[in-house]
DNA sequence: TCACGATGGATTGTATACGATCAGTGATGA
DNA sequence: TCATCACTGATCGTATACAATCCATCGTGA
């Protein structure tokens, strides 16, 4: 008899989080053990273990004798996981800096330049794309699964809490080719691991600013 | 009817974590649920999501239709745990810095001057035990809840790894003490706060390198 | 009209039951 | 003697059933 490879529960948790990845479920959508079991046809056993699983990455929040709600777009929120973000990623991409090969780099300049292009004809969820894959480029190589893990959970709560800073601050887009580049160019010089880590860290900060100053200055006033 | 407070799949969480938290489940130790919900008077349920949320901190590791063993001492796992954490607690602690009462600074130092006491007739249990708590004073008051989390994870999930540093390389100790103050010191001064993280930092990256070298050098050498 | 309490549907929390899978053990045959 | 295989006990994976809880709605009385 055909058995699965992977147990219920796993497929429950993967199907949650592309989910979450893709935007299917916004923030603030409503996680129903009944209706998620349904369209997995499973019972809700697994689906409650995928979604405490959801629960302790802090992606949907859970209340008692309630149910899950998918984490909201939070203005605090936003700022607390794009900060951690900055110092893991910083780091993760400071500790991959030394070890990344040159092929690798090649394609990160080949697809920052790709990026540059298409500030031409902008679109927000292409460029996002890229930029997505960019980074992880960088960070891939990070020796410490650990960080990594961290990494990759940030960039997943990231996406699920928002569409995209690119979305909202277009304007944003061209600052950051351009710190990409010197990004690169640091990694290619060889420089210092603090001072990668630093541009780094502040490449995603200013993302973060960039968004905060959109907030205070709300559409209606352009 | 004495409804309980807590959820039993939280009780059940809280339960193991405890245990590994003290150490009275060792690494290697085998987790099967039917004794757990024994002990817990349950069903087996509630501890199978307890221990699924303690696999997605990576505490102990699952295996489908095997269970769940804790997490071992490897060396490399510790390292790699205590990078991430050096990197987390350091931006942690340089957060808070700004912000912290100088009642706890002052709590901070009457505690290390404890522990400065203490290396005379040295335990390292208890060692250990004022250690964590002087570093928790100063990274607590950081205002970002997430990098707070993920700080406190990183403690229990080292503590479960592993006894604990001074146990098996007590002269660091004496380094540690030392160190502490001169963290102290740059915080009072109210120091560069990236001056502040990488002390932060660099303290917790000494104790690894003071472990690394003590496995290098077995005890059978001394 | 409004405040307040009862009621019912929806949803979660947990126990139990049973099939599926794994690891160890002993028997069998070369 | 050794490799192989069937068997068994332990444990996990999931479905189902039912109790506990919450939330919205409606009715009642002032």
């Amino acid at each position: 008899m055909a058995v699965p490879a992977v147990s219920k529960s796993e497929r429950a948790y993967e199907f949650l989080l592309q989910q979450l990845a893709e935007g299917s479920l916004t923030p603030g959508h409503r996680l129903v053990l009944g209706r998620v079991a349904e369209q997995l046809n499973c019972s809700v056993v697994p689906v409650r273990e995928a979604v405490r699983r959801l629960e302790a990455e802090g992606l949907v929040t859970f209340q008692r004798n309630v149910g899950a709600t998918v984490q909201g777009v939070d203005t605090e929120l936003m700022l607390h996981t794009m900060e951690t973000l900055s110092v893991i990623e910083g780091a993760a991409t400071a500790l991959a800096a030394g070890i990344i090969p040159a092929a690798d780099i090649a394609a990160a300049r080949k697809l920052n330049a790709a990026m540059r292009c298409s500030l031409a004809d902008f679109s927000p969820v292409e460029f996002t794309a890229m930029n997505t894959q960019f980074h992880a480029i960088l960070y891939s190589h990070c020796p410490n699964p650990h960080i990594l893990d961290l990494v990759q959970r940030g960039w997943v709560r990231l996406n699920s809490i928002r569409s995209s800073t690119f979305v909202q601050v277009p304007q944003r887009a061209h600052e950051s080719v351009a710190e990409h580049d010197a990004l690169l160019d640091l990694i290619d010089s060889k420089a210092p691991l603090h001072t990668i880590e630093r541009a780094a860290r502040n490449h995603r900060l200013n993302t973060l600013n960039a968004y905060l100053n959109q907030q205070q200055q709300p559409p209606s006033l352009l």
